[in-house]
DNA sequence: GTATCAGAGTTGTCTAGTCCATTTGCATCG
DNA sequence: CGATGCAAATGGACTAGACAACTCTGATAC
């Protein structure tokens, strides 16, 4: 019963062509090497500039590509498999063998919203901390990560996070919680400028987001994060089992 | 230890600007409501066509707005949790209360590349079968979904599979084996012309690539598959829990 | 030798416009 | 009343080009 569905010809725009020639062209070449201008492209292959950055664009966003202003574009590095488990960012960077590190960018006192209230499992407006940070592996920036938490239940946490980079440190020795189930999901999305800017990347690029709603051993909501990630340079990894 | 990272204003593009115009629009809209057009968006913001259709693009793209060409750009529905388990996609589907249905697109024998036969743990160009099936829930095409395995370990699979919708119930009856561990991938990509066609968007819009790598109870490598899902209607969803 | 500067070449952003494909609604015809 | 056909409006694809921001290299000055 095998359904012929468009046997005929799709219709392929036009830079989807200057982007399979691209493709080529990138599995003959290492990464680091340096692909034609967009000018010559655009002569090459007889179309307008904005077609060809059409093509260039997408490959640059699936990480086949970088581009750098006012030198060129080249062959980017394969992606880094990044695994999805149960454990803190910085037990976890130690396992697959990188040195990490956190930057706090921003730590806040603010009203709960709507939303944020229904996760932590708070009153519509009570008071929440939000702590923007950013995650470093190897120095280069991996992601930006902001987490909420009640105001109420971990007083004072503000002033805990600023001199202990690990937020699970700080909640198991100070207030003696750990979060133990989580539900996290996971979407794409478009950079902000601020992201961009944080990730080294650009507005618009396609990134990869980590929502991250966990609980403690009494069921009670711990932190509701989300965390973005660049999408041309990263792969989740988890594994799963039958077993369970 | 607050990082002052850009307390400068971000050079933000205009386009950005746009889009930001448009998400306050899109709060204050039921999903299904029309958006301006786009040449009244010209006007109204005094900017491009091509810039108005850059931030367009974007909202579309993260599942925000929904483009019908002819027509107009209404507001999105709201995207569509997808669990991620070690269950056949007929099981689970029937779990999360939908009624899931596959076409079988396209089953051939073909020769292994090296990426597929390393996976399958089998000799380079050594036969696979490839089958290639597109799973619907609620009648509407929701992924394709790519499957490799050894056509060595499984001699006869593609009649089975052409009688039989379920891979899984297939292994299970006929060949006694069953994945009960998996390595699952997950990343971004965009949308080739033949995919988008069969998920019904356009050509490079963003997709979450979902990598499956199962094994049997032996560890013996039984299948790898690639499914790809629109990232502007799905998130997956993940429980994790630290007891393990 | 070293530092500085200018210019050429690159990508980044944006504009204004053309032509095409599809949808929609209205007028017309039977 | 229903069906048909046409025209307007919409999004889709593409072109040509301007200017800005950035990088690199080579010539020049010290």
């Amino acid at each position: 019963m095998v359904l012929d569905l468009n046997h005929q010809a799709f219709r392929e725009p036009k830079y989807y062509q200057v982007k399979r020639h691209l493709l080529h062209l990138i599995d003959t070449l290492a990464p680091g090497s340096l692909v034609p201008t967009e000018r010559i492209l655009t002569v090459e292959l007889a179309t307008s500039r904005t077609t060809v950055r059409q093509a260039l664009s997408e490959l640059v966003g699936e990480g086949r590509l970088v581009r750098r202003q006012g030198s060129g574009t080249y062959v980017a590095e394969p992606k880094i498999a990044w695994p999805l488990h149960m454990t803190s960012f910085t037990e976890q960077s130690a396992a697959a063998g990188y040195s990490a590190s956190t930057q706090l960018l921003d730590a806040v006192r603010e009203r709960a919203s709507d939303d944020i209230a229904a996760r932590l499992a708070i009153k519509p407006a009570a008071a929440v901390y939000c702590i923007e940070r950013l995650r470093l592996v190897d120095g280069t920036p991996m992601a930006v990560e902001t987490s909420y938490l009640s105001a109420v239940r971990f007083p004072g946490l503000i002033g805990h996070v600023r001199k202990t980079s690990s937020l699970y440190r700080v909640l198991a020795d100070v207030y003696d919680t750990a979060p133990v189930n989580a539900e996290e999901t996971i979407e794409t999305a478009a950079a902000s400028p601020r992201e961009a800017e944080l990730l080294n990347t650009d507005t618009g690029s396609p990134m990869l987001v980590l929502g991250r709603h966990s609980f403690d051993a009494g069921g009670e909501p711990v932190e509701w994060v989300h965390s973005w990630y660049r999408g041309d340079r990263y792969v989740f990894v988890a594994k799963l089992s039958s077993g369970r």
